[in-house]
DNA sequence: TAGGTTTACGACTGTGGGGCGAAAACCTCG
DNA sequence: CGAGGTTTTCGCCCCACAGTCGTAAACCTA
């Protein structure tokens, strides 16, 4: 589970209570139950952390298969990446903690690989699908949802840009709505939404197009 | 396993033995062997039908959970990508036969949809990544790849632009060798290789480039 | 009302892919 | 040997679109 939280793309890790790798950070998850689907236990598992309401988006990522993965068993897993909006802080127990992805802990088993995947591939998908809508809020002005970008990509973005490239390709729509301007004033800013709330490929990024 | 075979892109199916789905046709494969890697699972069942030498890519596409997606028990499946060069043609064994993508005959349990997302992930990559060496022959001129690249993605592509992008990205390179022109004359055409023989990723692709 | 702050937006630029037509380099046939 | 046909190569133009910058708009406080 990845999420933006004060300027920066964090994690969701829990603390083991068994071995192996006891005491160490690791991904939230757990065994597959007969007639299950995959996707279903990972929100039943995810559930006992944190509202599953929360995740803006599910998806898949890899299926884990080295038979040394596990020292003390073998075990496949199979690894997905859950989105939460910036604007919700779940409850979390204990010994679950959000860490910044650029400074991980020592991490148990593979998971280490694991988040650097999931935040490739977020990274990935933020340039050619409407993935943002699971990271930013239900509105947002051109503002927020750049600090949410930088963030996630790691690297500065344009707010002129962003604009341009997320209305041109239909992403984004104007509520019509502003936002009130704080106490050093400002320009009251628009507010936007995501067109869609459902992951959609934008088809135009594919070099070698058909003619026409 | 995808091979551009007659200008055209096929999968080698394999008729099933076995209930569920007796006599269906269906993608290769089978159980995996306590201790086993998924990916070395695979080729050991590939190993029986064709030499496994002439795979040059195999990557992993999704892990399937549907219980129902095998009517006599629950069983997952973990699909995967494998590429052919175009120049070989393996020996198969008689219960297994090349289709063509586009017209696909009845398949057993989800393999259709299997199939068509090998397909698809295919198309995408040959836009963003080098993975034209795995459909092509160690050498070729331009008008061949061309061929094989408009049987993969379905469409038309323009040579000029084919020559151009794959150029300038460094994803080709020249051997400097030519190839004599057939009866029907024509002059003679350059030949061409793929530099890297390992799927590359081509980064700048990525919209919302970071600045500079 | 002046000065500061934040947002919006138009204009310019540069890169790179798509399309087209001419030139190059070979063939065969009369 | 020259004419005509075939295939490949390459230069040129166009256009879409992302990146950059500067200015105008719209608010605040003092």
């Amino acid at each position: 589970m990845l999420q933006v939280r004060e300027g920066r793309l964090e994690v969701l890790l829990w603390q083991r209570a068994r071995e192996p790798f006891l005491g160490a950070w690791s991904l939230p998850g757990g065994y597959l139950e007969p007639g299950e689907t995959l996707e279903e236990s990972i929100r039943r598992h995810l559930a006992v952390k944190v509202d599953v309401q929360e995740l803006a988006h599910l998806e898949q990522l890899e299926t884990l298969s080295d038979p040394d993965r596990n020292p003390l068993e073998w075990e496949l897993a199979t690894a997905y990446l859950g989105l939460v909006p910036a604007d919700v802080d779940p409850t979390v127990p204990e010994d679950t903690r959000w860490h910044p992805v650029s400074r991980l802990p020592e991490l148990a088993f593979d998971h280490r690989a694991i988040v650097l995947a999931g935040r490739d591939r977020l990274r990935a998908k933020l340039s050619y699908t409407n993935a943002g809508f699971a990271l930013a809020p239900p509105v947002f002005t051109l503002s927020e949802l750049r600090e949410i970008y930088v963030a996630a990509l790691g690297h500065e973005v344009s707010a002129t840009n962003l604009q341009r490239v997320l209305l041109r390709r239909g992403v984004l729509e104007a509520t019509g709505e502003r936002r009130e301007p704080g106490r050093s004033g400002g320009r009251p800013a628009a507010l936007y939404r995501f067109r869609s709330r459902r992951l959609e490929i934008t088809d135009q990024f594919a070099v070698l197009r058909p003619p026409g």
